[in-house]
DNA sequence: TTTTTTAAGTTCATATTTTGAACTTGTCAA
DNA sequence: TTGACAAGTTCAAAATATGAACTTAAAAAA
């Protein structure tokens, strides 16, 4: 299946998977929040191959994931930023993070957050914003809404 | 970059990437998580080509996420079962399911989450399980850890 | 009891993607 | 004016995906 029939299925996680059912994709955003932002940075930081890289930061900035923009100081450079779509990008990744901790230990220190109001160093969870309780498999269940919220 | 370098990479949202990075193997697990646990039924909702499938399965059965049971009462028939360690890949289908709902949307009725113990229909929210509080892009920092949970 | 269907695959040739290395093109700094 | 930098593009080889046909044994239908 190609990247742009999935965007128009009628499931929004196949939708949502046209952006982030791809490794490099991923890990690209993933740079983006550590603030890496320049062709070159992702480079480094990755090892991506050039060819994809190229291919998916103009994805990325196709479906408005990311911006780029003109270094003012050096002409031929450019950043990638996060628009307001690819920030809320994030719980995605903060709960592969929190899975990943859980179940696909390696010998090396685990990434964590700092929920920084309140200090704490915490695994994200999953809840409803009615009631404030946890969400999880047991106790959801996914329906069709006619409403367009 | 291959699924098996994935699995030991420092970075835990790699590590999940591993499992969450493909598109079948998202898709597959959904169904799942609907209840559709047969080879013939993976077959039937998705139009996935039958090598693929079989080759997810195996995987996702050797990675611990699914468990192949066989049928007692039909010879040659099998259950792929989530463990839980697949069930707890719930919260990433809930938020990648949350942001393809809001960023991109189709002319379709949405999916929506229905949380059972106080009956609303919602979009689950990424929270802080001491404050309870939103957790997002803005609140966060990702720090390394030294303790083994 | 023979025939047909079902279930869960495998095989294989073709099409599409990925990869890594080398090349490009203009800019900036020494 | 020479050399390094930045952000790509190009290209051939390797790896994956795809769809159609084949397999194998059991179960159901005739």
């Amino acid at each position: 299946m190609k990247r742009q029939e999935l965007k128009f299925e009628p499931c929004s996680i196949a939708r949502s998977l046209s952006i982030v059912g791809e490794r490099w994709t991923v890990l690209i955003l993933r740079e983006c929040f550590r603030n890496v932002n320049r062709f070159d940075g992702f480079e480094a930081s990755l090892k991506i191959p050039r060819a994809i890289l190229a291919d998916r930061l103009k994805m990325l900035v196709e479906e408005g994931v990311l911006e780029k923009q003109a270094d003012k100081d050096h002409a031929r450079r450019f950043f990638y930023v996060l628009t307001p779509k690819g920030l809320d990008l994030r719980p995605i990744l903060l709960t592969m993070l929190a899975w990943g901790d859980k179940y696909q230990q390696t010998g090396q220190p685990l990434k964590v957050v700092e929920h920084l109001p309140c200090g704490h160093v915490i695994i994200p969870v999953l809840s409803c914003p009615e009631c404030h309780e946890e969400v999880h498999a047991g106790n959801t269940r996914v329906i069709n809404s006619r409403r367009r919220p």
